[in-house]
DNA sequence: CCCAGGTGAGAGAGCGCTCTCATGAAGATA
DNA sequence: TATCTTCATGAGAGCGCTCTCTCACCTGGG
């Protein structure tokens, strides 16, 4: 039925030559008005499509964009941000006409060993990469020039384009929103500062707290890994030095310190303040979290329309953007408390 | 630097022909060894890797499977099941040297729009499919025999390949152990029985209960759409009824349900006992949900390698095959509680 | 009535690869 | 020594497409 069409047989049964029907599909001039009819009825009786792999072997585009996401995220996979980036990513890359590529890899090993597919040409026109560490070498390798690269989140490499969130900006706004609400023993359970996003939240954290006249103190801060359980460490950790409010640089983190706070009985926001970052909790939880949310989904399709600029060579590389947050006002910052607590001042430099 | 290296561009570093170099990248006899080291050389110093479009016109393979997901599973993404289910996916294309291409599609109209890329020849090899309702016409579309596809989940149309969970058997079992437990009033929040996962597990669970003389009242029946909130508000409905035990047909719906419960303070297990499905829920989450535990990642696998037999003509379609289920104990069914409590009788025929 | 200028359409080359077939050298058999 | 079989290698065709070049035809101005 279906078989083996191609521009020479729907030629043929329109009467007209390969050329006509190339010039027919690519919407190029110098074709009649009856002919151009006579083949796009052809094409639609047939189903005829055109086959891809020849197409891009002359024209050097595959129309595939791929997104590599490395392998020690797998865990942290089930972060709801992953889903929501891939989203974004696909939903900027199916009007564009571009189709995508999932790498993620398992190990080290495997991601070697696939580089070369990742780079190799006439296979990928693009690629976004998210979630990369301080140093990352596959960075480094990728990023090397070959085909067009995007970084979904500040590499600490210069010379490579990427969208970031205002990681600074956002908890920045966090600390002034907790000072604002008068409390006095402010603490931060942070991301790993081997990340930019870690190492970010906590330079605006603490230049949040700054336009405050206040300071972090040191033993007010624990870090985590992301996961909910390291949130919940950490808070266990930060309870006994008595904090009365803390940014938690991430939503799951967040989830993990409600839930320390829980098991010891001490109240939110009543007993302690919680501020996350993200805006990824789902609704439901209740209480409703108070965080800084990211616009998840627009920075995964922004990255693919940098990208699809960046192949078109409408711009030339570096290029990045950095995308707003906001603050969203929930239940466990005290804000809609009648009348916020206050303890000993412990921010006072 | 590394641009344009063809097969004759290496032949002519080596001093061979392009059928020669051809020969040594494909690992076939009738080389020389000496040859055969001379050019396997100068491809690792020229770091030079085959045009994968090329090789793909004439061999009529691109290595690329497709994972298409329908649109109106875009709100249930944040499942922690598609995650789980695309890394057992990519896990088990990445040893097969296959690539994974993602299509999520926003809406009907897109799906339709780019379904000709998807079944277009000389772009993927073979497709995996998820989450189809009853009668998806997508399903019936793609299933045209054009491409080989296997569907995970059990598709309600005839001649498809598919892998599914014992969606049945795992219902049955939650019945038998609320059975055993000593439960007399034996509700079920189910999914939604438009799909097939949400009629196998309501089928089973009757089954299960049928085995141990019991009957599922109508009233003590309610269904939800996977979602967290239709967990909460099924359970809500049904707290009036006065089950002393829930089998909730998923997660995420049962961890909704947990919700209503501690919201009317109602003790679980104590008052009453819950279990679910699927084995997604993070443990972290106290208490810790007994559920029927389905291997979501292998499932996936199972699927891309039923694929790669379907698409190297390995095996024929039709096939199919069930995965295994388990029940997982935890906090919640009352296994662990000294006594179970019983109420009046409902489920006695 | 002839020739510039424009326009619709076909012929042909070539993208980089795989695969079949031809060739020539070396070894085996009569 | 002549013939037959290996085996290593090269030459060539062709996958289905795009793009350039060429040609045939039609118009209109001189």
């Amino acid at each position: 039925m279906t078989q083996n069409l191609t521009l020479e047989s729907i030629g043929r049964l329109a009467g007209v030559s390969r050329s006509t029907v190339s010039r027919v599909i690519n919407d190029q001039a110098s074709v009649s008005p009856d002919v151009r009819d006579r083949v796009k009825e052809v094409i639609r009786l047939t189903g005829y499509a055109p086959n891809l792999a020849a197409r891009s072997l002359v024209s050097g585009r595959t129309g595939v964009i791929g997104l590599v996401i490395p392998s020690r995220v797998h865990s942290l996979f089930e972060d709801p941000y992953f889903a929501r980036l891939i989203q974004g990513i696909s939903a900027a890359s199916n009007p564009s006409g571009n189709t995508l590529s999932l790498f993620l890899f398992q190990n080290e090993e495997e991601e070697s060993r696939l580089y070369p597919r990742v780079v190799t040409p006439g296979f990928l026109d693009g690629l976004v990469i998210t979630a990369t560490r301080m140093g990352d070498p596959l960075l480094a390798r990728i990023s090397n020039g070959e085909i067009p690269v995007v970084v979904v989140g500040r590499p600490d490499a210069d010379g490579v384009s990427y969208v970031d969130v205002d990681n600074r900006g956002g908890a920045a706004l966090a600390a002034n929103h907790l000072c604002s609400l008068g409390y006095q023993r402010i603490g931060m359970i942070g991301a790993p500062t081997g990340t930019t996003a870690g190492a970010d939240r906590l330079t605006g954290f603490v230049e949040g707290l700054a336009e405050c006249d206040r300071v972090l103190q040191r033993n007010l801060r624990e870090d985590g890994d992301f996961s909910e359980s390291s949130g919940y460490e950490a808070m266990k950790k930060l309870i006994a030095r008595e904090p009365d409010a803390v940014f938690v640089a991430s939503d799951t983190m967040a989830l993990g310190a409600l839930r320390a706070l829980k098991e010891q009985n001490i109240r939110v926001p009543e007993d302690i303040a919680i501020i996350g970052f993200d805006g990824l909790a789902p609704d439901r939880s209740s209480p409703i979290l108070t965080t800084i949310r990211q616009p998840v989904m627009q920075t995964g399709s922004r990255a693919v329309e940098l990208l699809n600029d960046l192949i078109s060579g409408a711009l030339a590389a570096p290029i990045s953007e950095i995308m707003p947050v906001e603050l969203v006002v929930g239940d466990t910052c005290g804000a809609n408390l009648p009348e916020p607590r206050r303890k000993g001042s412990a921010n006072e430099p």
